[in-house]
DNA sequence: AGCCTAATCCAAAACGTTTCGGATGTCAAA
DNA sequence: TTTGACATCCGAAACGTTTTGGATTAGGCT
């Protein structure tokens, strides 16, 4: 049987394109028999409407865009795929589906935008990771697109949407709950000075440091990427220094694991000899050996509450809160154990 | 300045919408000082092709369908990110984007098939977790719709393309490894039996078991989704028997996870007291305390193999190879050592 | 002069849907 | 008998693109 179309229900049940095409969209203009008659010559012939024509004719295409950022190896970070779970599942919830693009050799991370926002694939998106002058945020801006951004950025010019955890007051926590444990020489490895949230997250930690009147070694603050072996290299690094540190404080949970491997290739124990901490409390965390200290966002529900206020944005209904600072919580676990007392040496 | 169009862009330069059309699509019909006007104008106007209308008249959407199976938690699952990255990773390399659905309270996961499929938004699909009777792939064969399964199944009217992994080859070579640690009392949590691969791995249990000559428990079998909780609950269950199993192999990573929690509540310890056994070999399992000995599936490699055949079927040219059985691999590591020989009670 | 070729361009149809602005017929009220 | 009002239907345009099948012109050849 041929592909099914209003052109074909129309021929089959005598009526108009017109009329087929009300009558399945539920219009009250159209007599009650006649709507039986062609929902039942619809589901006989297994119409489906094309959702490209409809699409190119509403201009909507009930689809939200997800590019995934480029740098870093960023995917096989389980944090992406509760991100993209929480996205996902309010989405589908509201009926709309999800467009994930990634840039590629020919094809930049900008243009992938470019691609999917001026074509009409999707109606908004959600961008994740914001960065210090984010072109992203200001193509968006500029051609009045909706979208969400998990992550603050410096870009004020307008307000928009986003959500973002309080990094600073999170790093802080953890940066005092490392003093209190009698720690003075503690590193941070921060995560690339592009990415906003690196800001934050070292402000806290600086401002904790300050606090508690112990001055930082700059040799212990080292940046790096967000992936595991960068942990492990700039670990190592940090380990081999004359004075090393007695904690090391990892920009995300992958790097931190990364950390605690180092930890153990110099014959030193995590918690006991070298305190770890960790942010994000990815799945993994609370299963490694020992306990990752870490922070822990809720990505999942950041996910969600991104989605509904695109959502909201999409429809042009008013949005209850543009943007929110969300609250982390200290996770306390093994990696973060007070240095045995009689380790001095 | 208002959208830019083909139309725009033929005003603009004062030729007709068909040579603009030609002029962007590369074609040698137009002449070159034309093509080069016709390029600086579209330029100008930030021009970007309308897809919807494209695809609409190309009948080519350009875009893969990925639709999450539903039942378990499954995406928080990293199995999903990692072969998803591998998906999205060859894809995005053959200029296709990456269609992700999820079924919702209204629409079935078959429902979520006939609107992508028929409703013309995706050129191909792929299937993860094939089942038994598998009526996505009864639908997706009767419509001759290109697409490539993570999977094999029952199914087999007709050839189509799936890679899988040969899960009673490993499923036996785990059981072989505890029966050489001395174990004999090795219990098997089963994944649900609607999955086609929960048939392969049990039949290597049984073939493995059988070989050496050692009875199965009944008990010792259960069956569970593949959550973390799941495999906590029935590890507890299992080890609360009167005859407790020394081992327990479960049927994916995050019910071993369970399992190891399990064992650790009941006063046990993981490898010394109870084996624990994984499949997957998730980025966690390497970190865990003790390390989980597991069967590897290389994920990301299969997502793109399937995704570079899934794009040889939409291509129409001719495909290598239809199907492949891949060897796991059996990862040892801490949470099989072999039982304390002082634990005899 | 007539014919052919090559280069360059374009009108119109088509993809499948939605929607605007009527058209038609019926029936009750004036 | 006219007039609305209502219920039901439909033609045609529009969304933005690609493609088919020429049309037009200029130049080279017989």
């Amino acid at each position: 049987m041929a592909k099914a179309t209003l052109k074909t229900l129309a021929r089959a049940t005598g009526y108009s394109i017109t009329t087929v095409s009300r009558a399945l969209g539920g219009f009250d203009d159209v007599n009650e028999e006649t709507r039986q008659a062609i929902l039942a010559e619809a589901y006989r012939q297994g119409y489906e409407p094309n959702l490209q024509a409809r699409a190119l004719q509403k201009k909507r295409s009930q689809t939200i865009g997800l590019v995934l950022p480029t740098g870093g190896p960023s995917f096989p970070d389980p944090f992406f795929g509760e991100f993209l779970s929480g996205v996902g599942s309010e989405a589908a919830q509201a009926g709309f589906d999800l467009l994930v693009s990634t840039a590629s050799a020919d094809l930049t991370e900008i243009d992938v935008y470019r691609r999917i926002v001026a074509g009409g694939r999707v109606d908004g998106v959600i961008l994740m990771r914001s960065r210090v002058d984010d072109e992203r945020i200001r193509y968006l801006l500029e051609r009045h697109f909706p979208f969400a951004v998990f992550g603050r950025t410096d870009i004020m010019d307008e307000a928009y949407s986003y959500i973002d955890v309080d990094g600073r007051a999170g790093q802080a926590a953890m940066t005092r709950h490392l003093i209190d444990r009698g720690h003075e020489r503690i590193a941070y490895m921060r995560p690339p000075a592009t990415l906003m949230f690196s800001r934050f997250r070292q402000q806290g930690y600086r401002e904790a440091m300050a606090e508690a009147g112990i001055a930082i070694d700059e040799r212990l603050v080292v940046e790096c990427d967000l992936t595991e072996n960068a942990g492990k290299r700039q670990a190592l690094r940090l380990l081999k220094l004359k004075q090393p540190p007695t904690a090391i404080m990892a920009g995300n949970d992958l790097m931190a694991i990364g950390v605690m491997n180092a930890v153990r290739e110099m014959g030193l124990r995590v918690g006991e000899d070298v305190a770890v901490g960790g942010f994000d409390d990815i799945p993994a965390a609370e299963h490694l050996n020992p306990g990752l200290t870490t922070i822990r966002q809720p990505i999942f529900h950041i996910g969600q509450q991104l989605t509904e206020r695109l959502l909201q944005l999409i429809e042009g209904s008013s949005v209850g809160e543009l943007s929110t600072l969300v609250e982390p919580e200290l996770i306390l676990r093994g990696s973060s154990n007070p240095p045995q007392p009689d380790r001095q040496e």
